[in-house]
DNA sequence: AATAAGTTAGAACGGTCGCTCCAACTTCGT
DNA sequence: ACGAAGTTGGAGCGACCGTTCTAACTTATT
């Protein structure tokens, strides 16, 4: 359990350590393969010294990707191309990993399915809000395209398209991605603020 | 094993009753709760007799499934609203959790892997040849909108949304399924061929 | 140097896992 | 009715699981 008293300084540290030895892993082999000894000797830690069960450890990593994610996502939206910039961190490879493991290991453990509902409702709330009049700037028609639409696609086709490369699917990805990024191209050019 | 020499005329059967358990179990529990035993206990079927190891079973899984995708892909490529056929396809809710559960099950299974993997490039392979000829119907540019983008928008999005959906995210879902189906709507109106 | 607190190693607990094995049961052709 | 083959129940194997516990070790303060 965590210590009630006077923690050392380098324990907040060691936190961190056993948090990203859990992504490491959970990237590597999956989530069921994150178990108190492998993610003991992936850090040289003690799991349950510092994480009292393994859901607190899992919450503790949804916790940390999701303020990494939010605050990423908010430079994002604000940056001078707040598109490309969305779309680049949505497709990040190791994030959508990540998040395949999460989801799924979610399913089995309602702790961790509450954490990451709520972090998927609190990204999807910073998009569509930031959507209606980015989507003005970009010259596109709200009614066409509503806000939650475009959410829910870029999102869904950044997952899909980092996950058909981590898988080696081998589906025409280059195709895709000259797709997209010409389509950001083109987008941004027209954009007016 | 599978016996060498004169399977009852019932064997059949049971073994697509062990792959209809498997799929419950894995949509009810996630692809971890696939254990002999309670795959053994929802079919009332004794596993290792049937299937020789959880691989060849969760194998036989996608088999089964990829072919009724491959038939129905098919199908609703030919029907005479294309495109609607082809969303609603991808979009069933069950279909896509199943989906989840396999590529996470796949992560550390890498005979799962190879034959997932091979299903996601055939299905892909039938959307991008039947791409071409399509979105000319629909009058979109075909350099606008490459195919294998389009193929990876509309798997994304499906995915998107029937995981939020079953996931209870509640993620302003409505707004997102009302825009897709007016865009159906427009687009299979302006159909010509 | 001594003391106290933070931290770890390692054993141990009951439980579940995939898979194997064999005796018993069911089903079927004769 | 009988025998052979298909199929199952249930025990059992070694392995790993999450968690708890205690004795030892490390580190910081006095």
């Amino acid at each position: 359990m965590v210590p009630a008293r006077r923690p050392r300084t380098a324990t907040a540290e060691k936190r961190q350590r056993l948090l990203d030895a859990t992504e490491q892993v959970m990237i590597r082999d999956g989530y069921a393969a994150v178990t108190t000894r492998r993610v003991e000797a992936e850090a040289g830690l003690k799991l349950h010294y510092h994480y009292g069960s393994l859901d607190e450890l899992l919450i503790a990593v949804v916790r940390r990707r999701g303020q990494q994610t939010v605050a990423r996502l908010g430079q994002a939206l604000a940056s001078p191309e707040p598109l490309r910039a969305w779309w680049r961190l949505m497709a990040e490879p190791a994030g959508n990993r990540l998040l395949v493991e999460l989801t799924a290991a979610a399913n089995h453990r309602p702790a961790v399915q509450a954490e990451v509902a709520s972090l998927a409702r609190q990204v999807r709330r910073m998009q569509t809000e930031a959507l209606p009049s980015l989507l003005d700037e970009y010259g596109l028609d709200g009614d066409e395209f509503p806000p939650a639409l475009v959410a829910s696609a870029v999102q869904g086709l950044a997952f899909a398209m980092a996950y058909d490369q981590a898988s080696g699917f081998d589906t025409a990805q280059e195709e895709a991605v000259a797709g997209i990024e010409r389509l950001l191209d083109r987008l941004e050019r027209g954009r007016r603020r």
